[in-house]
DNA sequence: GGATAAGCGAGACGGTACGTCTCGTCTTTTG
DNA sequence: CAAAAGACGAGACGTACCGTCTCGCTTATCC
């Protein structure tokens, strides 16, 4: 897993150390939830946590890295994949499902910590990680989709999933218009379509 | 236009007040081009614009009314649309010039900030009319096509162009992965057919 | 009089010279009565009397000037010099009158005023000529007391003021004690006494 | 004492606590003694002491808060009360020192910055502090010529003091008209005559 | 079970941004 | 052309945050 801590503690996993990690990880959960990802201030989970702020840098070092380990940690178990029998089902069905989580406040302060955090080495590496990790998960859908016959096995896996999720991350983050299970439905269907092997002369 | 400045200021436009603005104006783009959008603070932009930090809080209020006020006038003029002939030809250029811009230290500021900023009575307001005025110039593509007869006449033109344009802002502020002209292409390629009506038994 | 505006303006009373003067006069006086006197500010005193900043820098030029100028003019009518019959009477009288004055907020306010002013030319003379003139009107009470015999001829009129007056300001500017009628007629009485020509061996 | 700090910070007296603790104590003394009380500011203490002015903010909270602590640790040793063998010479010798006081910029900061200071739970009780500490210091010359019969036995000793302390105070905050050692022993005299019993009909 | 080292509590501080407010000056615009 | 209107320059004030540092002490682990 992509560790954004210090110096890995984890060594003594049952005592003061665990304890301390635990709520801190609560305490920006709990901030992410109630006011944003952008309200997450060390002053603040510090409080809220119990925990002194030094001991918090010594060992998430700075804010970004600290907001970025327990979002990625919190969204450890990745969207469920469904599985309804038609890529249409599976798509429409997911896409609903990541609507639901980008609504929710864990969902839209991770993506839009994601956007935000300043680059570095570790953060680099952990997004890609976390996206990694995400698309293979995802792909599933294609995957089966492909089996079962309905699309080409030379179908792009990848990019049919970003046709899917694209939309929907694009207005959460930057036209803030709401999406529903309709704009869900719509989705998939354009995506069915748009991997359908081209017929006849299209734009010949 | 959307006028994210405290009060009206416009009424002189030839004198001292213009040439602060300019300054301002200015000085934040230079940052926001140098060191990217979450860089840019009135200390900064009042050093390189020669203008009182206490002169810009006078007139913008805050850092994000700044930011905003800015970065929108300064992406006034929209992306060109193209009118290539075909439906693909429009979108691939379309996306192809979009890519660029996201690009772009501006165009990536701007997408970034439109992302970050706390919403607020102004800040919505703005940011909505941005967003029509720039789907309101692309939708045109669409309509072209229509009268062409590539596409149906109740084509959903909003949601074509978000499909287009979702997966390049995606990749610009999530996954960072870059785009290319290769990318523009298979996007127009995949919109087009998402567009077509429904042929045979699609996912019946 | 003293006059602290800049240029003194208009002679003629009753045009808009005039207007604005009383509306900034009262304006500082209201600000005084309400939340003292280090709280009158010319942004604030602009708002209330519906005059410009700008004016009021014309007129007067800086805040303290503006200060004097209006707490004196509204100091102009001294306090009313009793006439009992008797030393004692006029002084615990006065006093009295005195403390009320200074509990009031123009009274407090325009000591207060007098103590912390930066001195400059015009401050210097404005505050001189104020006490020569209050120190006049107080001083008549010591000579009725001396044409009535009470006193020796010789008694420093002036420090016999100061003797009844300095404790009262000493409480109403550095300690913050109260003071009441019964310490009015207590200075009375030491005042009284001290100025009587010493008997036998006193400190001999 | 009166500790005006925002929290106990003696803990560690020797470490650097202590160190900026001294700095901005000397800054503000210098300034008071360069340009007065009303010239000290944070920032400029700030830079004289090489202390950030957020480490000045976190201890002291404000500038009148700083102020104040400062010229009271500086005041902390009060006026040596002088033991002459007779009233009137102890009364002179400490009127002449209070003037002596009062005359430099410290004494006269201090008393500016006690007339000034808007008023707030921690001012108001270290100004009682600091003053009852003065009359208590003070009050021993009443009492010791009560002891050798000079005053009688009721003498009220607080008041005793004011009258002699109160004109001087009066003179340097108010009039602004010096004081010298004549004044001194022109007081210590009336004083002296005041606190004596009313002899045969004085006001009768 | 006692030594020992990792990590935490406590308490600053440096550095810096933000935003508010005031004073006093300067410059457009207007009557 | 003088006054009104509208900034701007200069700078203080106070708040908040990020990240660093230094001690002293607790505590989990290891011998």
């Amino acid at each position: 897993m992509t560790d954004l801590e210090q110096a890995a503690p984890q060594r003594r996993p049952g005592g003061r150390a665990a304890r301390v990690r635990d709520a801190v990880h609560q305490a920006v959960v709990d901030i992410v939830a109630e006011h944003g990802v952008d309200k997450v201030g060390i002053p603040e989970v510090s409080r809220r946590a119990g925990v002194r702020d030094s001991s918090i840098y010594r060992r998430w070092g700075t804010r970004e890295k600290l907001i970025l380990d327990v979002l990625l940690a919190a969204s450890e178990r990745t969207l469920p994949v469904p599985d309804t029998g038609t890529l249409h089902g599976d798509l429409a069905t997911f896409a609903a499902a990541l609507i639901n989580y980008l609504d929710a406040p864990l969902g839209h302060g991770l993506a839009r910590a994601l956007a935000f955090v300043t680059d570095s080495e570790d953060i680099i590496e952990a997004r890609k990680l976390f996206w990694d990790s995400r698309y293979r998960a995802a792909e599933v859908m294609i995957s089966r989709a492909v089996a079962r016959g309905e699309l080409p096995s030379d179908t792009d896996a990848r990019i049919a999933i970003e046709l899917l999720i694209a939309p929907i991350h694009f207005r959460n983050l930057l036209t803030r218009e709401g999406s529903d299970a309709e704009l869900a439905d719509q989705l998939a269907t354009y995506v069915v379509r748009a991997l359908q092997p081209a017929r006849g002369p299209s734009h010949a």
